[in-house]
RNA sequence: GGACGGGUACCGAAGCGGUCAACCGGGCUGGACUGUAAAUCCAGUGGCUUAGCCUUCGGAGGUUCGAAUCCUCCCCCGUCCA
C-alpha cells in the first residue's frame, strides 16, 4: 500500500472503467467510455481562484486529473482567472461578491502551486499544463465575441438550465454578468479545444450544463466532437458539507490546516463514508480497497480503513514528514504520554492549538487560581463554567485530570518553566506560554 | 390607518401576581460506554467572593409587601381589513 508519487506510467485498463469502479462517473457524454479507451486524449477541469488556496473539496476534481495522466491522456487545469472575474451561479442561489484583479492573481499563484505536488508538468509524452483563462478572455473583445459565440446560443437554451432556471425562480434573480458565464466557460473549452486539442471536460456534477454548452459550442464552430464527465458530489453520512469541521474548511494549505488537523480528519471520517473517500483519494488498487471494506464489516474499531485514508491523503497532499508529524501529534494527544515530550516538542505538536501568552509574574509566589486562569484563556466562559468543568471532571492540565477547583498554578506546575497544557474535555486544547 | 395575535435564555416553546434564574424539547459543553465513532445513558447550560448574593423574561414608566405575570406609553414582528 506504499504511496505513488506523481507518475505517468500508463496503467492497464481504461479510464472510465478505473473512474467508473471509483464511484467517480456521475455522468458522462455517450461514446466517452470507447475513445478513452481507445485514444489518449487531453483533458481539462476548471478550478475556481476564490480562495488563495484549494480545500480538499477540490481533491476530487485533482484525483482525476492526476489519474487520467497516469493512464496516457493528458491534464489540463485552468484556473478560472477570467471566468473567476465574473462567478459562476451553478449551485449558488445568491449573486456573488465580484472579486477584484489583484485578489485573483494572488489566488492563482496560491492554486498553482497545490496542484503541482498531484501532476507530472515534465512527462514526455503527456505532460500536464496549468492555463489561466485569462490569457484569452482578458483581451476578447466584446463585439467578437457576441459575434463568434452568443450568436451560437439562444437565450432559450441558457434559459433552460438548471443553473439559470433556480435563479429565475428566486427573488435576487441572475445579474447578466452571471448569466453570461456559461457561454464564458463553453468558450474556454472551445479555446482549450484550438490550442491543445482538449476533447474532455471535467467537472462536478452541477457543471453539466457548462459543459455540454461548451461541447455544443466547439461542435458548431469547428464541427469536433467533445466530450464531458462529470463526477458526484462528495457528500458524508452526517449530512453536513464534506470537507468542513467545526473549526472551519480543511484546506490544502498546511498554514491554513495543519497537518495534523488535516490528518484527524480523514482519521475520523465515518465508517459509512470511508470506503467511498479510499476509491475517491487515494490510488490503492481494487484488491487493496476490497480487503479494506471487509476490515470495515469485520472490525470496524480498527479503523483500518480511516488509518490507510489519513495516511495516504496526508502524505500526498503534506508529505512524509508532514504525516510523521502528525501521526506523533496523535499519538501524544490521545495516547497522553505528554511527560515523554520536552517544552519544544510540546509547541511543535500544538502548534495549531490556541494559546495564551501570560507574564511569569502570575504564576509567581502563590500563582493564579486554577478557575481563574481556565477563565482567562477563553478555555472557560466564565469562573462559574470553569467550576462547572472541574466538579464534572472534564478538565485537565498537562493531561492530568484537576480535581480540586480551588488550586493555584505556580511556576511549579508549569513545564520546563514556561508551559502549561490546559485542556477541556477529550479534544479541546489550550496552550499556556509563560513570557 | 383599523382589527386581532405575538415578542421569555443559543433556537423552539411553557409560565400569566409569590414556591421562577424561569417546565419541556433541540442545540451546545462535560462525564460514562466505545473505536479520537455512531447509538445510548448521566450531568450541566446568566454572573459571582456559590448553604447565599446579584442581574435577567422587547423598551421605559407605574400598581403592589412582592411582577416574566396586572396597568400606561413606546418599539418591533405576524395575520387579516383599508
Amino acid at each position: 500500500m506504499s504511496q505513488a508519487r506523481p507518475q505517468t506510467m500508463p496503467q492497464s485498463g481504461s479510464l472510465f472503467e478505473e473512474y467508473s469502479w471509483r464511484g467517480m462517473v456521475f455522468d458522462a457524454t455517450p461514446g466517452l467510455s470507447d475513445i478513452l479507451s481507445k485514444e489518449s486524449v487531453s483533458a481539462y477541469i476548471g478550478f475556481d481562484p476564490t480562495a488563495s488556496s484549494l480545500h480538499i473539496g477540490s481533491l476530487l476534481p485533482i484525483m482525476c486529473l492526476a489519474r487520467l495522466q497516469r493512464f496516457g491522456h493528458t491534464p489540463i487545469a485552468i484556473v478560472g482567472g477570467g471566468t473567476g472575474l465574473i462567478g459562476d451561479p451553478s449551485g449558488k442561489t445568491k449573486e456573488r461578491q465580484l472579486l477584484n484583479a489583484v485578489q485573483v492573481e494572488e489566488n492563482l499563484a496560491g492554486i498553482r502551486s497545490q496542484l503541482e505536488p498531484f501532476l507530472d508538468f515534465n512527462a514526455a509524452r503527456n505532460p500536464a499544463r496549468i492555463v489561466n483563462n485569462l490569457d484569452w478572455l482578458g483581451r476578447l473583445g466584446l463585439i467578437d465575441f457576441l459575434r463568434d459565440t452568443g450568436k451560437h446560443f439562444t437565450v432559450n437554451y441558457m434559459m433552460s438550465k438548471e443553473s439559470v432556471r433556480r435563479r429565475l425562480d428566486s427573488e435576487d434573480g441572475i445579474s447578466y454578468t452571471e448569466f453570461t458565464y456559461m457561454m464564458l466557460q463553453a468558450y474556454d473549452f472551445l479555446k482549450l479545444n484550438e490550442l491543445h486539442d482538449c476533447t474532455l471536460q471535467l467537472g462536478g456534477s452541477d457543471q453539466w450544463g457548462n459543459i455540454l454548452a461548451g461541447a455544443e459550442l466547439i461542435r458548431r464552430v469547428r464541427g469536433g466532437k467533445a466530450h464531458g464527465l462529470v463526477f458526484p458530489l462528495v457528500t458524508n453520512a452526517a449530512g453536513t458539507k464534506f470537507g468542513k469541521t467545526e473549526s472551519g474548511t480543511v484546506w490544502l494549505d498546511p498554514e491554513r490546516t495543519s497537518p495534523y488537523r488535516f490528518y484527524q480528519f480523514w482519521l475520523n471520517t465515518d465508517d459509512r463514508d470511508v470506503i467511498p473517500y479510499i476509491k475517491y483519494f487515494t490510488w490503492l488498487d481494487r484488491p487493496d480497497v476490497e480487503e479494506l471494506e471487509v476490515a470495515v464489516a469485520g472490525r470496524p474499531g480498527q479503523r483500518e480503513a480511516q488509518r490507510t485514508l489519513a495516511r495516504n491523503v496526508t502524505e500526498m497532499v503534506h508529505g512524509p514528514a508532514a504525516l510523521e508529524g502528525a501521526e506523533r501529534a496523535s499519538k501524544v494527544l490521545f495516547g497522553g504520554a505528554m511527560e515523554a515530550l520536552s517544552a519544544s516538542e510540546l509547541l511543535d505538536v500544538f502548534e495549531e492549538a490556541p494559546s495564551s501568552e501570560f507574564d511569569s509574574d502570575v504564576f509567581a509566589g502563590d500563582g493564579i487560581g486554577f478557575l481563574d486562569l481556565m477563565n482567562r484563556t477563553g478555555l472557560a466562559a466564565s469562573r462559574g463554567e470553569a467550576r462547572r468543568l472541574v466538579k464534572s471532571g472534564g478538565v485537565y492540565l498537562n493531561n492530568v485530570r484537576v480535581v480540586d477547583e480551588a488550586r493555584s498554578i505556580t511556576r511549579q506546575d508549569c513545564i520546563e518553566g514556561r508551559l502549561l497544557v490546559l485542556r477541556k474535555g477529550k479534544k479541546n486544547y489550550r496552550l499556556v506560554q509563560v513570557t
